[in-house]
DNA sequence: TAGGTTGATGACACGTCATGTCATCACCCT
DNA sequence: AGGGTGATGACATGACGTGTCATCAACCTA
């Protein structure tokens, strides 16, 4: 048996989400978080590098697999084919499965401008992570920023309609990516 | 004349951009920069809703002048054909004559997480302009979404490669959007 | 010209966020 | 048995941002 009890990181992030859906993101403190999971002050911040991290945690390894899945496709692909194959994978396994809390957490970005910052960055962070899969694969840089940035607009317009709808992710992204394919043509 | 010395705002953003440019910005506190424009720190928050703020004050009227042009613009002419009249506009009297000046506040953001954050913000606000125009051309809110982000991509593609070139932003901006049209077609 | 209003700033208190630093002590290794 | 490790507690500190009231030149208005 451990000094403390287990899942330290885990409690702090469930005791923060319960704190916000009942008050609010803004109105709610850290102290009062860590007093929830039984910790203290300092040791939020030893888990998370601030207040706004704790919502985004499940999104930490998103890049990695990116990078991961765009080495991987077949050297011979063209761009649009290997991120519309990539976002396949990620909308039915990271996307699908999480409908209800990602719609929760949109909620709370909305309410907050900080938290629309910070999501903000994770959304960069997912278009640098293909960016560098494009370079990878050869890309010049002007042409992998560009297809990176459009594929993350792409992903993000597309959830947009998915949260108030009932349709697959993936049927969605494929239709947007159409639209835009036909509006610049 | 008056009780105080004028131009207290733009005392402030100065003090601030030197100090900034001095030590850093998180090395800057805010009284340090109060203290320069012989000021108190609680007058700069009546300025500026916060210590970053300070750096975007330039890009305020944006929006509504990028709402103004796409209302302006005849009903007949195309999605793209009116964001790139715009941005011929934008680029020759907002980004060409402060070419230095960009520069500069581009390694400031790039300095500093806060403020990468800030400058997505910014973004963001861009392309909602721009997506609330296209709604007020009638197209619906996909199509709108779709195309302002796709439109606020271009731009800050474009501008990556002009502050590291001779170019003409506009010109940047037209093969952009031409390498894009190529490449998802 | 007297007197009231306005509006920007000063002065002060306060709460929260975030970080540095050292002590503690169960667990692990040898 | 004894030292090392690593996560947490405890405490101090400083910056950020806001609420609140006082001040007082400039501007009305009669």
């Amino acid at each position: 048996m451990s000094r403390w009890p287990p899942d330290t990181r885990e409690r702090l992030r469930q005791a923060a989400f319960e704190l916000f859906a009942e008050q609010g993101f803004a109105e709610t403190t850290v102290p009062a978080i860590t007093a929830r999971a039984g910790l203290t002050t300092r040791t939020f911040f030893r888990h998370f590098a601030d207040k706004r991290e704790v919502l985004f945690t499940d999104d930490a390894e998103v890049p990695a697999m990116v990078e991961r899945m765009m080495t991987e496709a077949p050297a011979s692909a063209s761009p649009m084919t290997v991120v519309l194959e990539g976002l396949r994978t990620v909308a039915e396994t990271r996307f699908e499965p999480r409908k209800a809390a990602i719609r929760q957490l949109r909620e709370l970005v909305r309410s907050d401008d900080g938290l629309r910052e910070r999501d903000l960055r994770k959304r960069a962070a997912m278009a640098d992570a293909v960016r560098q899969g494009f370079l990878t694969r050869g890309l010049d840089g002007t042409r992998a920023a560009l297809l990176a940035e459009t594929c993350v607009t792409l992903v993000y317009v597309a959830m947009t309609e998915w949260l108030d709808s009932d349709r697959a992710l993936y049927d969605i992204i494929r239709d947007t990516a159409e639209t835009l394919r036909a509006e610049l043509g």
